[in-house]
DNA sequence: ATAATTTTCGGTAACGTTCTCGAAAGATTT
DNA sequence: AAATCTTTCGAGAACGTTACCGAAAATTAT
């Protein structure tokens, strides 16, 4: 299978390949007419222009890698979905790697990344990246990096990120308007912002409307069914109910939700639930759970932009911070006040 | 940001590039000292290959591209990395695209792969895939592909599928087992071979057990929650009620599920239910429905490891097909009878 | 000791682009 | 008419690697 270069088009129109060169790079040096000559007869024999040889020329890969924590529950495949959009309409490839929340899977995945040469990263830590020397120092590097969704506050680089704080508030005001007076918050692993975050609107909410809290009512979980599972089946032990849980994710908050039911606990009646980032499944459970929406694909498209924007800008860019908002989708699993009807 | 080339290398111990280069690909015409040496200078310099030009020079990109109709469900992203896995080892990269089960999205995803000089492609068909000339002209010219999941079987490349006439079969079985005898079959989209096969199952159960069916009984549908919404409105509405629905995939029956429970049919005492390629939503979903798992991260490395098989064999690679199974997880939709206990 | 082989290596040409430089031709100015 | 500027183009280097060929050195065979 023999490919067609610049170089047959050239001999083909006596001409140079420098011309040739000109003609597809919409250099300004070139008649328009001999432009369109070569573009016609590139055409004709088929051409197809080698990416690689203009990588190696450039000395660019056209190359981004996105790390993600993982990517079977829906949220982290939408952002990917976003990120290409945006990049294969400016030429880029995008090389996907999955952290399994392991740090150092990630640190690998980076390290393999950066031998594939990747012009940037879009990454979102895995919940056990403590240790961020090593993003220090490729951010103090120049290299391009946007951090979505799990940032971590000292580096010093782009962020894309959901309004944690303020959709927490709102998830937690709407469980104390439904009357729930002992929320419990199943937050994520530390570590990562929107723990922080979620948390502080948690508690911001109780503060706005004069309720007090304790210390119990804040769980340290993961983000799995299994963390939801068992988180919930300690609180029963514990005997102390509340009346609401306010998790840090949807499978969180669904595991949970399944061993109250399993226990005789009826829904939202006995206790109240509020998930995050919406979810297929939080439509199926029954009932149907109340949960915060994000825009996962916009985030995606967000920080391709941004990093694109830090890639061609060769010097004096300055990290940018987006924060993008959501909603809060009411359902059945909230609702304790039926008299509306 | 300045490279180590192997040019630095070779200056460094006044010696040629060539060697340096030797050093590095296990040649055999090389000293094991001269080798040691330039390895070990190598990494005090902080040498990194440049893969992009290895791949100039080589006439290779060492990426394959993988199609998938979607990925927001668990099942492609789980073959994904089953294929990146394998891949990785291997020296190659993966560039994923989707085609939102539009045959024209898949075309042009194939074109854009083909552009960034792909040394193979990992395929599974949208449902809308009827024509299938440009992969014939693909398959002809020698280029690798491997099927996988969503095959067509006119095509003569390598394909991997999971059995899903056997386990149709054993699907269908386990609901005449419960006593059912008025089982309807949600199929998917004809045009894919895995349509057929289920239905083939579905019917050669019956065939086992001489239970009747009429046409009625085999609905076509899509893949989706909504698909399965409608087509059960549809049943309903027809006042012809079954005993059991078997359904393409989960999300397709978990939307006639949820119909049904609306309506106020009980499940499984009046109508009991089977899915495939079973889900996390599979357990979520009240009562929890019965499933045939696949093996999707063993569907992916299989199609890996005979792509780069054909890929390294330069002449002669004979496509190979490999069948893989999996098993039914019996839950509670299914369940009638309950004398066990 | 000479010839034949093996081992080891250096020089250089590729791979297909883009980039830099300078030159020829034409157009414009003085 | 000479001088200057603009437009257009070709030659060749460069990007970093591997492939190929031949030569020197070391080893073995005659």
């Amino acid at each position: 299978m023999k490919y067609i270069t610049i170089k047959d088009i050239a001999k083909q129109l006596n001409t140079s390949v420098s011309t040739v060169s000109r003609a597809f790079n919409d250099k300004a040096d070139i008649n328009p007419e001999t432009k369109a000559l070569v573009l016609k007869t590139a055409k004709a024999l088929g051409y197809r222009p080698n990416p690689i040889a203009k990588k190696l020329m450039q000395q660019r890969s056209f190359t981004i890698g996105i790390i993600v924590p993982e990517f079977i529950n829906a949220f982290f495949p939408e952002v990917i979905i976003g990120v290409q959009e945006i990049l294969f309409e400016n030429g880029y490839q995008v090389l996907i790697a999955q952290s399994s929340e392991c740090f150092e899977t990630e640190l690998k995945n980076i390290k393999t990344l950066e031998d594939s040469m990747v012009d940037g990263l879009i990454v979102s830590l895995s919940s056990e990246s403590n240790n961020t020397d090593y993003y220090q120092n490729l951010i103090a590097s120049g290299f391009p990096i946007v951090l979505f969704n799990r940032v971590n506050n000292q580096l010093n680089c782009s962020k894309v990120v959901f309004n944690d704080y303020k959709w927490a508030f709102f998830a937690t005001e709407h469980l104390i308007n439904q009357g729930c007076k002992n929320i419990v918050h199943l937050k994520g692993r530390d570590g990562v912002s929107l723990t922080n975050e979620r948390l502080r609107g948690f508690l911001d909410a109780h503060q706005k409307y004069q309720l007090s809290y304790n210390k119990n009512q804040i769980v340290a979980t993961g983000f799995t069914l299994a963390d939801g599972q068992k988180a919930a089946q300690n609180i029963i032990d514990s005997g102390n109910i509340p009346d609401a849980i306010f998790g840090a994710n949807d499978p969180v908050t669904i595991g949970a939700m399944q061993v109250f039911k399993k226990n005789g606990f009826s829904i939202p009646n006995d206790i109240a639930f509020v998930g995050f980032t919406d979810s297929q499944m939080a439509t199926i459970i029954e009932p149907p759970l109340t949960s915060v929406s994000q825009p996962a694909r916009e985030i995606g498209e967000e920080a391709a932009k941004i990093l694109i924007e830090q890639i061609e800008t060769k010097k004096g860019f300055q990290p940018k911070s987006i924060t993008l908002n959501g909603q809060l989708n009411i359902r059945a699993s909230s609702l304790k006040i039926t008299s509306l009807k």
